[in-house]
DNA sequence: TTTAAATAGCACCAATTTGGTCCAATTACT
DNA sequence: AGTAATTGGACCAAATTGGTGCTATTTAAA
């Protein structure tokens, strides 16, 4: 029921990201050393993350990567689906359900209620709010999701 | 993020079970047949519900499981935390959390919001709710919630 | 034009988790 | 005693996940 670590890496490279509003853009380099995640590990959560619209990235020399959106209309439920397609405990509730009991199960309603209820929590946690308790704070580190 | 197919399994026939109520006590074999899964896994499925004492079970002939509550005070929060331990998206908000941020770490916060709303959606899910829209339907069988 | 810096897109391997099965031991009823 | 049933453990195969590296491509600056 946990979400994957790289969806936990992820969550913490983009709050870092929005942490530094000094700059824009920032290499996968940068992010790496920020995050204290390995640069090759890193690098595969950063073209995710781009593949999925949630940062912008610029090729070659000066190039790196940025946010797309404004930190407040980026929410944990965009970046978990971005790595874990659709929000739900069980795949009743998803549009690919090949489930042949579809019109008998009574399970599936409760089901469905029980995922609507997970993705509105997911959806509106945004990453102003993952950053907003104190801005001096250290940068989110590797771990601290996942504990360790 | 989705949850194990054991604990699927679990969910299947504990409402299964709940479903049969001119029976009280019920043999493995007979609640694999309506199930709809081999012997050896729902076995095994059955062991680990009595371990965590959701079943109760009663050895040698005439034997078999019974429900250890009725339907209505036995909640999907319970049979997943017997399958995979403390409900929660990340590690954070469990007590094992051996986070070296803790008192820092600003997404704590957070993410023990979203845990909570999580654990209260299945923890308001009672068995009972998964089969009450028509008692007259099939028993559940395997995979309706996995799809498949 | 050349060079250096950076991302893109693979493909691969190791480690972990998960799922499924079976066996020997134990218990209880007849 | 014999039969029917659970118990607990061990075991293996399969799938998933995590981590890494390589090469091509793009871009900006020297």
């Amino acid at each position: 029921m946990r979400i994957n670590k790289l969806t936990d890496y992820a969550i913490v490279v983009m709050t870092n990201i929005a942490a530094m509003e000094s700059k824009k853009i920032h290499t996968a380099k940068e992010i790496s050393e920020i995050s204290k995640i390995p640069l090759p590990t890193v690098t595969r959560v950063l073209k995710t993350l781009c593949s999925g619209n949630l940062l912008e990235s610029q090729r070659g020399s000066q190039g790196g990567y940025a946010l797309t959106k404004s930190p407040s209309s980026i929410s944990i439920a965009t970046i978990i689906e971005c790595f874990e397609g659709p929000i739900a405990l069980t795949e009743c509730a998803t549009s690919d359900c090949a489930c042949s009991y579809e019109t008998t199960c009574s399970a599936q309603k409760p089901w469905q209620k029980i995922n609507e209820t997970v993705k509105l929590a997911l959806d509106k946690m945004k990453l102003n709010n993952m950053i907003e308790t104190n801005k001096s704070n250290e940068l989110l580190q590797l771990n601290m999701n996942l504990g360790g």
